[in-house]
DNA sequence: TTCTGTGCAAATCTTTTGCATGGCA
DNA sequence: TGCCATGCAAAAGATTTGCACAGAA
């Protein structure tokens, strides 16, 4: 659980309680969008306005703080960490990072010096149970 | 290079010079987005409308005869071809297909019956050279 | 002839922008 | 205090919808 404050004070952004906010809510979430970090934010914090958060994503993307993906073909961002894939599931929309870190190696030795990004869209455990 | 023809005949969806024009143009251009095939099948074609090629597309993706990727955060379509990894070069944009077959088959292996999306930016050899 | 597909316009999101005010450093 | 950040409202973009007409089967 890393400290979120130290994550702004390392860049050039200031801290501000809207941007805590957005970070707290992706280390609690995992991976939310837009509209879900606006929603719950807004019942904390019932003043922030959409554009603030769209202005903080921006920047923080830009800082490199956090980083956006695309799941279920909808823009979702986290906060940056290790390359990692994504497992969707197609039933529950759930996300599960899964380490792989053999192919991240593999791939990176046959492509150095790039960004790679992994999705792999199934039924998760939970949903397979239900049937 | 496949008959497109024969790809609506074997769907749901009737043949119309608009469709086969979104499937000549995918064809053509690997991946191209809605803007992308709006304003170059409007110049063969210029009555089509852009609704026109919105619905179109997502029948064809309910069909299964095309498949959606984000590319640069940016949807894109493609015709739907055995799993492959996406290389998209971070200076002019280029999309290549990278088979990586043995990639895939392992992560089959370890995730059946999952779809696998795998995405890698760098730079193209192209804008490698020109520095 | 029947039913699906098309094109237009309007409606609905989604995202961005400008600007006055507020708040961190 | 000096900027950067926020919130509001408006603008701009992207996508969807309804409906009358056209066209494929």
């Amino acid at each position: 659980m890393q400290n979120l404050k130290e994550l702004l004070q390392h860049s050039n952004l200031k801290i501000t309680p809207q941007r805590l906010a957005i970070l707290k809510e992706l280390q609690n979430k995992g991976h939310a969008s837009i509209e879900e970090i606006y929603d719950d934010i807004k019942e904390m914090f019932p003043s922030i306005s959409l554009a603030t958060i769209y202005k903080n994503i921006t920047a923080l993307k830009d800082e490199g703080i956090i980083t956006e993906v695309c799941l279920h073909q909808k823009p979702k961002f986290e906060i940056k960490k290790a390359s990692h894939a994504h497992f969707v599931c197609k039933v529950c929309s759930k996300v599960e990072d899964i380490p792989l870190d053999n192919f991240f190696k593999e791939l990176d030795e046959r492509y150095p010096q790039t960004d790679k990004e992994i999705y792999i869209y199934g039924v998760c455990e939970d949903c397979k149970k239900v049937k």
